[in-house]
DNA sequence: GAGGTTAGTGACAGCCGCTGACAATTGACA
DNA sequence: TGTCAATTGTCAGCGGCTGTCACTAACCTC
């Protein structure tokens, strides 16, 4: 069992991220300050960036969950699986187990708003897409070592890994931007856009 | 000719580019105040910011002329050319004409110090992405256009362009990171990846 | 070329995100 | 229970950014 004052900790910050989420959700990101989310849970401002180093961090902590979730999936797929597969396998195994990822601090739907807000905030989604940088990279490193190359004399690791990024960065823009935003729609999205890439790098449209 | 008018906005902006890209250059992004860049051109702290919605705005100005004129080249491509060969024309034509887009405001010398300084500061590296997204869309309607496609019917134009722009994102960080920094660098990464793309789908790596 | 109009600027005040420093409090552990 | 360490609150301050208003300089018309 963990200690008490790690359960205090624990607390403060699920506390935090809750009432960010909430707050970010109901009034913007730019709507809300600081000092409103540090009030809401009754501790100071200089509390809450013990917690997290910045506004922007708050607001994509619940993103960066199911990101590092994410990851982990794919170091954990088959090895004999191709690069393209094992990641889109990952990404689909991610969206079906989004619940039991999230609900231990919001509740899913509160997350797929949160996902809207990001998006649609010019400052959260620069945030988020310096993050996806990261994560490449880290992807890439994993895709080598399961091909068992070396990340730096051969570009193909991170060229896949960038076209596949590339590829869910249009899904979630399409999703987030779009009229059905269950996770429904995203799992079929994810799918179609993924089998549409082969036919886009083609020469020639009007062939097909 | 211009009125006088104009002409003085224009020098006071050209003065708050060039004096704001020297510090970034030597003293870094975050080392830079725009009250230092402000008062480099005796100029008020407020003035800047009629001039640059933000410190990141000056400091993506040089980068953003780049991409304008990127995208215009797109366009201006050949119909015939299938879509990822329009847009790697473009941007190589891009790199040999750099001189004359840049040369007005900073020497080249500097645009290119200022890549390295985006690409290694954290909130610069965002916004730039950010922006890179904006252009996406924009390209992505280009090449719809070219290709007499409807954007939001057909997914193949943002899922090309997201390709394209995922591998110039890898092209770009391998550049910026390595040793050799110059001209011809990236123009041969440049050729050198979008070559790579194709190997780098294939389903297995160890056949080739 | 005088006089009214408009655009650009400076000065000031103020909000918000964020940080360092130090003191106060609270939990851990002997 | 007393000591030590971790967590928090308070305060002071910096830097980015914005609204406001008065002032100056360029423009335009007669």
């Amino acid at each position: 069992m963990e200690t008490l004052r790690e359960r205090k900790k624990q607390r403060t910050r699920d506390a935090l991220l809750r009432a960010a989420v909430e707050l970010f959700t109901s009034q913007g990101y730019e709507g809300t300050t600081v000092d409103e989310i540090a009030a809401a849970v009754d501790v100071s401002q200089r509390t809450f960036f013990r917690y997290f180093a910045g506004k922007d961090e708050a607001a994509l902590a619940l993103v960066e969950m199911t990101v590092e979730r994410f990851v982990e999936a794919v170091r954990a797929r088959p090895p004999h699986e191709p690069p393209l597969e094992a990641l889109r396998q990952a990404v689909l195994e991610g969206w079906y187990s989004i619940n039991e990822v999230v609900e231990s601090v919001v509740p899913v739907e509160l997350y797929l708003r949160m996902y809207r807000v990001i998006e649609s905030t010019p400052v959260l989604l620069a945030a988020h897409l310096r993050r996806s940088v990261e994560v490449e990279e880290d992807l890439a490193r994993v895709i080598a070592e399961r091909e068992g190359l070396d990340v730096d004399a051969d570009p193909r690791p991170r060229l896949a890994v960038a076209v596949f990024s590339g590829v869910m960065r249009v899904t979630e823009r399409q999703w987030s931007t779009g009229a059905d935003f269950s996770l429904d729609r995203i799992r079929a999205l994810t799918s179609l856009y993924l089998d549409g890439v082969g036919p886009a790098l083609l020469g020639d449209w009007r062939e097909a």
